[in-house]
DNA sequence: ATTTAAACTGTAACAAAATTACAGTTATTT
DNA sequence: AAATAACTGTAATTTTGTTACAGTTTAAAT
């Protein structure tokens, strides 16, 4: 866990003084660590002592050594604050939170992830013959990505979010097939009956979704990671940003894979996509498409 | 720059005893945060002036400045390394070179993010009668996702990555009309036309593009965050991590603007959504549908 | 090569900050 | 209600960092 983390963690162990003191902190870590014991006392509104047994509380050393520790938690770059949005949260505030969860689920994720069952995926999917990527609600989002970014592969693609049109292409799968099927939760009944009849037909079916779940028991492969989603009601989905990233993950392997001749026609793809933007004259292009897959 | 990178870079500048500091420093970082000024005047045999005049040289207000600077450093320097995925990387190193780059992009996102403009955004859009989301290419899932979270809302929603529904529905638009137009590069053609056709018929138009482009001054309001994106050929577009976190955040602002009669509902709609879902018998559930957006 | 000025370095005095000891206060338990 | 335990702040102490100043080295110019 983040240190920043801890000190909420630990909140309650903490006697009244502290806790005016890891409020002061939490509130503002980042003008703390540019404070002396002295002004963050009197910010909190303690003695200083307070402030040093707070710190020991926190097993650091003193008060120099835990504006250290939390000058690197800063630095990381995770979790700040608390996550929880409520009622009475500014706009500035609730942004914050937000990115803040953002980017601690893509910590939590990234630590989850089997990468062993990563190269298996993209040793499945640099065979496969035709891809399909199916998502119901949200996850379509995703399966929608994951099409426009495996579509430069020149592999046939297909996505979809209707279960009807879905079940159709697993009936009619060989072993050439690779199905890709996204769950954030792994309980819904269409995505499993895919699963089945896919795997009935021969085809590879890869389910971004957790572990031990009813859809999981049903694929070839199964990507998943832990994400501390679904906080409570205002926090939104957070999952599909790691899900975003793991098909980051999987398009470069691919990439990588194919070697420098596929990137060579890649860059070339991105000059006939440049041609249909307006012409620029005096303008400064603000981001020349040079991203893997094409720009927009 | 990194703040360990600017030692070395401004290695010329420094004296001889503040070269022996410097390497002291470099060579070991990590122990050079742990020591006072004494011992690290000691451990490279100059006198603690010296030592603080280095610090000052690196423009900082002293040691224990420099010490927070350089613990700030090396936890960027850990987590962060470098971004650029190269063709001898093995896949848990471009997979975590991934996940570093996607968290850095959101990083730097949150503090471009002007917050006035997301406020004013907020208002229009929960006065908006209906709602058309539209975005080419990569863009378009974002747009999708867009749909998707505020289709719960209860307005009339589109979402088009076809450039003449967009022109269509541009051109059919009126005032209580809002667009919300994705372009990562903003200098779309047909975006820019939407956007024209949208204004000339008094509907407002919403950017999510860069602040300087061509379709962000046909905008009535432009929301743009600074993202390293296109680093290199294998580096993926993690600008659309951040445009999807930028939507959550729309989509809790306008969550917390309806109140708490509005969440109420929300719950009760997932309860709908859930009967979709098999019967779980004795397995648990792994993700309870609690989010703000329907579970998937 | 020698003078001169500039820059550099360390000693020592000083100032600031952090830590500790201790005593008073507030809670909690019996 | 008394006694104990835990908490808090004041003040003394210690540690640490900073500044002033003088001696030394280095470089430039005559």
């Amino acid at each position: 866990m983040n240190f920043i983390e801890l000190i909420g963690a630990n909140y309650n162990l903490f006697s009244r003084s502290e806790k005016k003191v890891a409020d002061v902190v939490l509130n503002d870590p980042h003008t703390a660590i540019s404070l002396s014991i002295a002004s963050l006392a009197k910010l909190a509104n303690v003695s200083e002592p307070s402030v040093h047994r707070f710190c020991q509380k926190m097993n650091t050393k003193g008060y120099p050594d835990f504006k250290l520790h939390l000058a690197q938690s800063i630095a990381k770059g995770t979790t700040f604050s608390n996550l929880h949005v409520d009622e009475n949260d500014s706009t500035e505030n609730f942004s914050k939170k937000i990115f803040d969860a953002s980017i601690s689920t893509l910590n939590e994720a990234r630590k989850s992830l089997d990468i062993s069952k990563v190269k298996k995926c993209i040793d499945v999917l640099s065979c496969a013959k035709r891809l399909t990527f199916c998502g119901l609600g949200a996850s379509a989002t995703v399966a929608h990505d994951m099409m426009n970014k495996f579509f430069y592969f020149n592999i046939p693609c297909n996505y979809f979010e209707d279960s009807v049109m879905m079940l159709t292409s697993a009936s009619n799968a060989n072993i050439d097939d690779v199905f890709i099927l996204i769950s954030r939760s792994g309980i819904t009944k269409e995505l499993i009956e895919v699963a089945k009849l896919a795997r009935a037909r021969a085809a590879t079916v890869i389910g971004l979704t957790p572990s031990n779940s009813p859809l999981a028991s049903e694929c070839s492969i199964v990507l998943s990671m832990q994400t501390p989603d679904d906080m409570d009601v205002y926090m939104p989905t957070a999952t599909r940003l790691a899900q975003l990233t793991l098909v980051d993950i999987l398009v470069t392997g691919l990439t990588l894979r194919r070697g420098p001749q596929f990137i060579a026609s890649i860059k070339k793809l991105k000059e006939v996509i440049r041609s249909t933007r307006i012409n620029l004259g005096d303008h400064t292009q603000p981001k020349p498409a040079l991203s893997h897959v094409v720009a927009n």
